[in-house]
DNA sequence: ATGCCCACTTCAAGTGGA
């Protein structure tokens, strides 16, 4: 079977919930997967999904703040959601496919503005949601899987418009990508999105405070897709819809794609 | 560092995003 993936920072699936059907309706993934839904479960506007195929949907969500979820058309049953951190934030949630394959959905802390735990506690809780996530990979050692999501770093230098600039702004510090580094080592995970487009700068978010996001593109490459080695090779054709981030009243990221032949 | 935006909560201004 092939089937396709996106995931999508969605900042708020409720007051975008017209840009999501767009999405469904052009791009047609099997499988979305959002985050930032800043909304309970239950409030997800799941009807309109429904009639456009998407009929399953495994997800956490908090009022206002956080929330994952994976919509899917493709039968996709539960499998898990881990606090990591515990910090109490609806951040993850895996659901399974019936060919076996799990996909873990994560929206990892943005880590506030300085990137010094001692200074702010919420790069701390960054890190330590990192180490948590690096923890569990190295104790059971995941199969069959793919892991996207908003992981809030750019690791590589051309994830980001100007690598000398940012090296000290969270998502782009040393120590960050330290951290996603032992994480990804942990469950030698491959970064598939770079396996397909190895070379060039590639970005996934462009800030809302630049005048022109499009000409300034001043972006970075913030969410990701990842999978383990078994299945790494059956992947290809990513790409970043960058067309999304100049929809009107946007999220500020774009969704990321990626194909699988299992 | 970008430039002064955007969403949520709840109706004003604070928190959080990154």
């Amino acid at each position: 079977m092939t089937f396709t993936l996106a995931t999508w920072n969605i900042n708020s699936v409720r007051l975008r919930e017209s840009l999501v059907c767009k999405l469904m309706e052009e791009e047609a993934p099997d499988v979305l997967c959002l985050q930032e839904c800043k909304s309970p479960v239950e409030k997800i506007p799941l009807e309109r999904f429904r009639a456009l195929g998407y009929n399953w949907i495994v997800a956490r969500g908090q009022k206002g703040y956080n929330g994952v979820a994976i919509l899917s058309k493709l039968p996709l049953t539960e499998a898990g959601g881990e606090d990591y951190a515990n910090l109490g934030h609806a951040r993850h949630v895996a659901g399974r496919l019936e060919n076996g394959v799990t996909i873990h959905n994560f929206y990892v802390p943005a880590g506030g503005d300085i990137p010094d735990r001692t200074q702010n506690e919420k790069f701390g809780q960054k890190l330590d949601f990192l180490t948590h996530m690096r923890d569990d990979f190295h104790a059971a050692k995941p199969q069959k899987s793919i892991l996207v999501g908003d992981l809030n770093i750019a690791p590589r230098e051309d994830d980001v418009w100007n690598h000398k600039q940012l090296l000290k702004i969270v998502s782009h510090t040393p120590i960050e990508i330290e951290h996603l580094a032992q994480t990804q080592d942990a469950g030698a995970w491959v970064d598939v999105t770079r396996k397909d487009i190895p070379e060039g700068l590639l970005y996934s978010w462009w800030s809302y405070r630049a005048a022109d996001w499009d000409t300034a593109d001043k972006g970075r490459r913030l969410d990701h897709v990842w999978a383990t080695p078994d299945i790494a090779n059956a992947s290809h054709g990513s790409r970043v819809l960058r067309a999304a981030r100049g929809w009107e009243q946007p999220s500020d990221h774009a969704p990321v794609f990626a194909t699988f032949d299992l």
